[in-house]
RNA sequence: GGGUGAGUAGUCCAAUUGGUAGAGACAAAGGACUUAAAAUCCUUCCAGUGAGGGUUCGAGUCCCUCCUCACCUACCA
């Protein structure tokens, strides 16, 4: 056979055949264990990046392999089709969000089609589409009617040209990204998840998700941050209308040390005190024209003013000053601390520069460590930290004026967005009967498909026909909820909807219990903490709705978070990012491919639009074709590792498609040989290396495929194919018998990872039936073992000789010949101890 | 400041989980083929594992200290 390696001809030949036959369909067999394998879903920018690459050809790779290990494999994808960037195109376009988002994704999915992914779009889902929104509007209301969903005053980001919220990332140096107006803080009436009430769940059950990566959880858990501590009451002194002050600490143990307490500047008393003080309001002013940047935070002094207010210490009665203090936050806790200088970093420094008492309380070297004994505390003398704490908090109890708490950073979800494309929240107004649910079988509460976005503010809010409406309860007229969901809304229950993407109601239990969790959900390390959070949390608000089983606490099983793609940038003199493409290399330095200019290389960063370091994959496919960007993009690095971006890399894999190619078509072996030699067999040494090469090859891509190792399935490709190149039609029959086994093993093993070639060099060995369709190979246990080893023989841990010896060797005959092998590096020694690790090595210890 | 992870040939990466540091690839050099180049094939070269200490018969792997880098988080009381 002569045949040359064209990918483009061969992948869109099989691309096309998949679909015709439908191979990748949710299969439902009964007897076969079902595995669900996701990827996160893209939102539709129009066009594929690196990131997206790399995430779906590991899906992808994860997802062949399971279906031909026999299971029932859900693959799905979707689009998260909600957002900004529609707006903002639809904008500057002045076309609409909806077209924009449907060519996006009609674009994205083309491309998607030419990696040869092995998806089930008879499930695909888009969460602009109200046969999916509609269901996220249904069990809105039933949380809305279990108190999951309140409203609420909240500040906001408002820009006062644009008449529009923005989000925190849409503020720059205090000012809208659009309008340049300084941005406004704002109280406005605004829609949130109750997440605060699942923190202990969500906090506790971390610790089931045994196959997320440690660093993952650990993120989860400090956003969570819950802490354990005392929440009391002291009697404030100074005021005729503020009578007390709470505090919450968690270190109640240093209740004696107490010598000032701070507040922020938006707590109630502050707010008092300045009603009445000027220096007080003007400091207040200052403290809220402090940005909330993080080098704001960093740059800024600790600054406080003294009020004249006095707390008074619980158990000893004395009285201290209140200070407004720029550094307490009024979101944490009650707004207000115990200042304990001499065992605070923070309150030290503050009691050093306002001049206030430090009384220390615990005995050590380490004033702000949570160790040591009590001293100058009264009746808490002489006890530790721990027994302290408890000592505190039983006293303060005793005496009502608190109790020890529990608290979370974890803040509840604000979930309104003051804008045009996301899913309507499906209320009402009305005047008589105040915020009403629209009623079920009303929904779906549809977003007007065209919208006169150029308005300021809210395009929904200007669209009289979608605002008036009439009031589900009484009748009257009334108007809608113009406030649209946060699109993480939209990404926290997709997963359960591509169970039963077709299903009338918002979920089909059924569905959901067979599949759910996800066994495999593979994605960005960038959604680590608010999207997998958001996802927990929904998965178990969802289960206390009744729409997912009991059983179900978590949503995914196993997560594999994916490394960044990154590539070093180029810059010319004028300091312009140069892309890739235009960049080749001169004496091993980097030029302008146009101009030659010299330019200067940065260090590997992210692929990003603003580097102009990123490769078009569109470019890569038209090159290379699927298969070799493929296996380029798992051979290169470790998975969960930054996957550093070459070229040469690229171009390795290239020429390695080529060489796989050549073993089944510039042979004049007969690959139709079906003769399978058991190891026993064989006769010549070159047949049993060869039989074991084929059968560990076996072993270790599925156990490497198991472990979600990837780099080194393809690295295990390699070597057999390298062995099998050097069989030639010259060898004994055995050999070429062998050989056809071996070619068809590699064929499949590499079935996952470059999918198109596999399938082709299948048909061309003169298979009938699809490799999507063909069992994983199994390696034969007896061809595993090799008859002969390499003992290494040690002197004090020291190599000194290797020694061929029968795999079967006994203890006794092992260490004798070892011992006789080195017997020149242990004359004059006395031998104290003789090691012997069976299959490895002997190391001897002499002196 | 806190947390997490990672440092192995010129480069990207392996190393049976405490047992020969090298599987695979890139790059480089030489050779074969070619009128020539590309492609292809063959051959060769290169580190003692960021530094120091400890445990052990034996450490890239475990422990401690330090350095560098990356990511996350941050006035969280």
């Amino acid at each position: 056979m002569n045949k040359r390696y064209n990918p483009f001809e061969i992948e869109a030949k099989w691309q096309k055949s998949w679909e015709e036959n439908n191979n990748f369909a949710t299969t439902n067999d009964e007897g076969k264990e079902n595995f669900y394998c996701l990827e996160m879903f893209p939102y539709p920018s129009g066009k594929l990046h690196t990131g997206h690459l790399r995430n779906y050809t590991i899906g992808d790779v994860i997802a062949r392999y399971k279906k031909a290990n026999g299971f029932n494999v859900l693959h799905p994808m979707g689009w998260d089709s909600f957002g900004m960037p529609a707006e903002n195109a639809a904008l500057k376009n002045n076309s609409s969000a909806r077209k924009w988002t449907l060519a996006n994704i009609e674009a994205m999915k083309a491309d998607l089609r030419i990696m040869g992914l092995s998806y089930d779009w008879d499930r695909e889902l888009a969460t602009c589409k109200d046969d999916y929104y509609r269901h996220q509007q249904a069990f809105f209301i039933d949380m809305y009617e279990k108190g999951l969903v309140y409203k609420k005053e909240a500040m906001v980001n408002w820009d006062p040209v644009d008449m529009t919220v923005l989000a925190n990332e849409q503020v720059i140096d205090g000012k809208g990204w659009r309008s340049d107006a300084p941005v406004e803080r704002k109280m406005m009436n605004q829609w949130f998840m109750n997440i605060t009430k699942y923190a202990d769940e969500l906090n506790d059950d971390i610790k089931l998700l045994e196959d997320w990566p440690e660093r993952v959880k650990h993120m989860q858990t400090n956003w969570i941050g819950k802490s354990k501590g005392l929440q009391f009451k002291f009697k404030v002194n100074g005021s005729s209308d503020v009578e007390e002050l709470e505090v919450y600490t968690t270190r109640p143990d240093t209740l004696m040390g107490v010598t000032f307490a701070s507040v922020a500047s938006e707590h109630p008393i502050a707010k008092e005190i300045a009603k009445t003080d000027a220096k007080a309001a003007d400091f207040i002013k200052e403290c809220q024209e402090l940005g909330t940047s993080a080098v704001d935070i960093e740059t800024a002094e600790k600054k406080g003013y003294k009020t004249p207010y006095t707390i008074v210490h619980p158990i000893t009665g004395e009285e201290f000053p209140i200070y407004i203090a720029n550094f307490v936050l009024m979101a944490y806790g009650t707004g207000a601390v115990m200042a304990v200088p001499a065992h605070d970093e923070r309150d030290n420094d503050f009691a050093k520069k306002y001049d206030i008492a430090i009384k220390q309380v615990i005995e050590g070297e380490d004033p702000y460590g949570a160790a040591g004994k009590l001293i100058n505390s009264a009746e808490f003398d002489g006890l530790e930290v721990a027994e302290a704490k408890k000592a505190v908090i039983a006293k303060i109890e005793g005496m009502g004026l608190g109790e020890g708490t529990t608290n979370y950073k974890l803040r509840d979800w604000g979930i309104s967005r003051q804008r045009y494309w996301g899913t309507p929240i499906p209320f009402v107004e009305c005047e008589s009967c105040g915020t009403v649910p629209v009623k079920k079988e009303d929904l779906p509460v549809k977003l007007p498909d065209e919208i006169d976005i150029t308005v300021k503010g809210n395009p929904l809010a200007s669209d009289a026909e979608f605002v008036n409406t009439t009031c589900p309860n009484c009748g009257a007229a009334a108007k809608r909820t113009t406030d649209t969901m946060d699109t993480f809304m939209d990404s926290s229950w997709y997963f359960l909807r591509y169970t039963c993407p077709h299903s009338e109601n918002v979920l089909d239990l059924e569905e959901v219990k067979k599949w759910m969790p996800v066994d495999t959900y593979i994605g960005g390390i960038e959604h680590a903490i608010l999207h997998l959070l958001y996802s927990r949390f929904i998965t178990k608000a969802l289960r206390d709705c009744g729409y997912t089983p009991a059983e179900l606490v978590e949503p995914f099983k196993r997560l594999i978070t994916q490394g960044m793609v990154i590539a070093p940038s180029f810059q010319d003199s004028k300091g312009d990012y140069i892309n890739p493409v235009d960049v080749a290399e001169e004496d091993g330095k980097p030029v302008h491919k146009e101009t030659g200019e010299v330019l200067k290389v940065n260090r590997m960063e992210k692929m990003s639009k603003s580097k102009n370091n990123g490769v078009d994959p569109a470019i890569l496919f038209e090159q290379y074709g699927a298969d070799a960007v493929r296996t380029a993009i798992i051979f290169i690095a470790p998975v969960e590792k930054d996957l550093e971006w070459t070229e040469n890399a690229l171009e390795g894999c290239w020429r390695f498609m080529g060489r796989f190619w050549n073993l089944v078509h510039s042979t004049e072996i007969d690959l139709s040989n079906e003769k399978v030699y058991a190891i026993d067999e064989l006769d010549t040494k070159e047949e049993k290396a060869l039989k074991r090469i084929i059968h560990k090859t076996i072993k270790r891509v599925t156990d490497d495929l198991d472990k979600f190792q990837l780099n080194t399935i393809v690295a295990a490709i390699m070597e057999l194919s390298n062995a099998l190149a050097k069989v030639k039609v010259t060898d004994s029959d055995k050999m070429q018998a062998l050989y056809a086994e071996g070619v068809k093993t590699a064929v499949q093993l590499f079935n996952p990872v470059a999918p198109h070639i596999t399938e082709e060099l299948w048909t061309d060995m003169g298979n009938t039936t699809s490799l999507t369709a063909t069992d994983w190979p199994q390696a034969q246990e007896a061809a595993l073992e090799d008859d002969e080893i390499t003992l290494v023989v040690q002197v004090n841990g020291k190599l000194k000789a290797k020694l061929q010896v029968s795999a079967s060797i006994a203890k006794d005959e092992a260490e004798k010949v070892a011992l006789e092998a080195v017997v020149k590096d242990t004359e004059g020694k006395e031998i104290k101890k003789v090691i012997y690790v069976p299959g490895r090595l002997v190391n001897v210890v002499a002196v």
